[in-house]
DNA sequence: CGCCTGAACGCATAATGATTTGTTCAGTTG
DNA sequence: CAACTGAACAAATCATTATGCGTTCAGGCG
């Protein structure tokens, strides 16, 4: 217990190890448009993280070890817990710039506000399933791994959630607002449309199925949303 | 190759081993409302079933053995194989019978057709949801069992949900006869209900959930939906 | 000849031991 | 003192052996 000595800010994934107590942790208090992994890391833990992806992303998770990602960083093993608490916090940082990503083009999708609610919410939804279909299919590393961190890591999917379920309710708003959407509860209504599109966001359902298929069934789920809250006159 | 010996339709579950073909099979094309397992089964096949069933119950399938059952039986273990082609098969049976049932209770569930069709659907997908949670979480064996046969023998688990999508649609067609349901394409609109309510439908998910939270989600599904089809004035 | 038995076969599962790997920390370096 | 090393340890993983189980089939029985 004598050393402690940390990099400022070492990997910003200070979470407990192994226990199950939900603390609500660091809320960041600065707006949702800013990444939210990745961010101010030291150069350092950014080459780790960078090494470490290139091999998450060859060949998985567990084919990686630490000996090899302080290899190609030419530093000792022990170094790279000077950095992340764990090899888990190395696969966090990972997954939290895929998610990052994903909520990046989910937003560059409904930038366009002159565009009809309509059409934004569809390309939305589309545009998730899509995402999920794509990293599920072309890069199944990646997919495993995140799978397997998020149903461990349970406040990561939750939080990723919520930013999904904004964006939705962020289009349901705009819609009201526009007079062609009419909704009591929007926060309520952006909750049930998560129930009604999961089958198209939980990739351990369409193994085989083909991606054509899926999004037509997904486009008649959207047709009966919409229908549902059209203006009536 | 001596002994083509079996009992008069043996066991009912002539379906090829482990090969990956797709061939229709008997089309049974006596109604859909009798039983489609462990009807016309050899008395001896039924006492074989029974003890299997005990054991699947309070083991689950792997712990359970053939010498064991044929033990309940009385009997040797080869002569299982004159009723049963396999312990798959037995398991398949079993399955059967457990699908029945949950039928037969949704059958009863929408019965009374004097019902508002809203009444009806809605106590049909909740009452679905009741029966797989129960499953899931009062008979964990039976569930286990059920769900590994069915990612097995796809055909039985594509025969089901074609059952269910009928109840679906034939309230459908009840109510857009009664002119309080606007539906086009009834099939294409039971379709689009099944992915819609896939959350309440797939137990492999609600395994920390509440009941209740889920049945209230699924109750704001359900409201979407009728508000999509209620006929407008 | 129809119905049934139980030993025998080969595969899958479990148990055992050997090796790897995540993690720690006393100590080195500059 | 901050940055880092690498040997050491416990726990997970892997290869290998041993055991159990589903399935078959040549034969017995009534």
């Amino acid at each position: 217990m004598s050393n402690g000595d940390r990099p400022a800010n070492a990997a910003g994934v200070g979470e407990q190890k192994s226990g199950v107590d939900e603390s609500g942790g660091k809320e960041s208090e600065d707006g949702n448009k800013l990444p939210l992994g990745a961010d101010a890391l030291d150069p350092t833990a950014l080459s780790i993280l960078e090494a470490a992806t290139q091999r998450f992303l060859h060949y998985g998770y567990s084919k990686t070890t630490m000996a090899e990602i302080a290899r190609d960083c030419s530093m000792s093993t022990g170094n790279l817990y000077r950095y992340f608490p764990s090899k888990m916090d190395i696969a966090e940082a990972f997954v939290k710039t895929l998610l990052d990503d994903h909520v990046t083009t989910l937003r560059a999708t409904i930038a366009d506000g002159a565009l009809p609610a309509e059409v934004r919410l569809r390309a939305l939804l589309q545009e998730t399933f899509r995402l999920n279909y794509n990293r599920f299919h072309d890069r199944p590393k990646a997919f495993q791994l995140s799978s397997e961190l998020l149903s461990e890591r349970r406040h990561i999917a939750v939080e990723w959630e919520r930013i999904e379920e904004g964006l939705v309710a962020e289009i349901l708003v705009d819609g009201v607002k526009a007079g062609v959407f009419e909704i009591d509860d929007v926060a309520a209504f952006a909750n049930a449309v998560k129930s009604m599109v999961f089958r198209f966001t939980t990739p351990a359902i369409f193994l085989d199925d083909e991606f054509q298929a899926l999004s037509a069934d997904l486009d008649a789920v959207i047709d009966v949303i919409l229908r549902a809250i059209a203006t009536r006159d």
